[in-house]
DNA sequence: TATTGTTATACTCTATAACTATA
DNA sequence: TATAGTTATAGAGTATAACAATA
């Protein structure tokens, strides 16, 4: 892949990134996935937490597997489910098996709001679709070797 | 860059990833960034805000531009800016050009405090320094596809 | 004894609105 | 008139500590 030598003085002349450069693109990468995210769940009067916790809740989950995916403490969950409950997206059940922990599970409003949130996080990231094939698997490859997938919950 | 075939059966068999998988995985991301970054800065007493404002400060700003990088509300700067100075790893200034606005500049402190987050920041991101040049680049090059440069600040 | 969820508490972040001092 | 920064306010997130119920 050789280069046509530049016929205007380049920007940038191949930057041959270092570590830290590529953390401070990785920085401004997660604040704009998180401003996106942030600005979908405000146009449902959702708060950030709100909103990933209930793109979390694929299935029903115990409030404290919640507080760890949320990196919170357990007492948090109480305050952020009880919003939830209140506007009737999230419900709280009995656990059959362990009567200390309570299940925490979408209703079909909440199940719906997931589904808005996710098209239109989706769309906003239009830049997915425009990769091609090996695109995608050197996306998801990298992201990999960044962030290993067992990274994303403490052992506890 | 062709790839040798896997000699064993390989767990996975080519996942064709669609856009819903990779923004999985983005938040994925995001979120390991961010609770990598939150814990860097908790081991200073410092929270994922004073911490990200800390990291914005590489040369003197108006708490305006403050307000628009961390995407919050000017008024909450005031309070941020103000316990960071208490602890004395901020000053504000006077901008000799407008008086309206004051400069807020990284002291002494700060400026190691940042170096030393910048630096446990890395050490945890070994991931990045495994990467070759060619993985450098791609890394760089898919981000910059996913999210465009100037995605990072709202027009103003 | 250990764990789950809750409550009380104090602090931080957050947007909104109103204010001042500049421009 | 418009902008930069502050203040007051109310709501939401946050960790800590203590508690009841259950394992």
């Amino acid at each position: 892949m050789t280069r046509p030598a530049p016929s205007v003085p380049s920007a940038a002349p191949t930057p041959a990134p270092d570590p830290a450069q590529l953390m401070d693109r990785l920085a401004q990468a997660a604040a704009a996935y998180y401003r996106n995210f942030a600005a979908v769940a405000a146009g449902r009067g959702l708060t950030l937490m709100q909103g990933k916790m209930l793109s979390l809740l694929r299935r029903p989950m115990p409030m404290r597997t919640l507080a760890d995916l949320l990196a919170c403490d357990a007492s948090n969950v109480t305050g952020i489910v009880d919003r939830l409950e209140a506007r009737d997206l999230v419900r709280r059940e009995a656990d059959p098996t362990d009567r200390r922990v309570k299940l925490v599970l979408l209703t079909d409003a909440g199940r719906r709001t997931v589904e808005e949130i996710r098209a239109e996080l989706l769309a906003d990231l239009s830049g997915l679709e425009s990769l091609d094939e090996p695109d995608r698997h050197a996306l998801l490859r990298l992201l990999g070797r960044v962030f290993p997938a067992d990274g994303t919950r403490p052992p506890r």
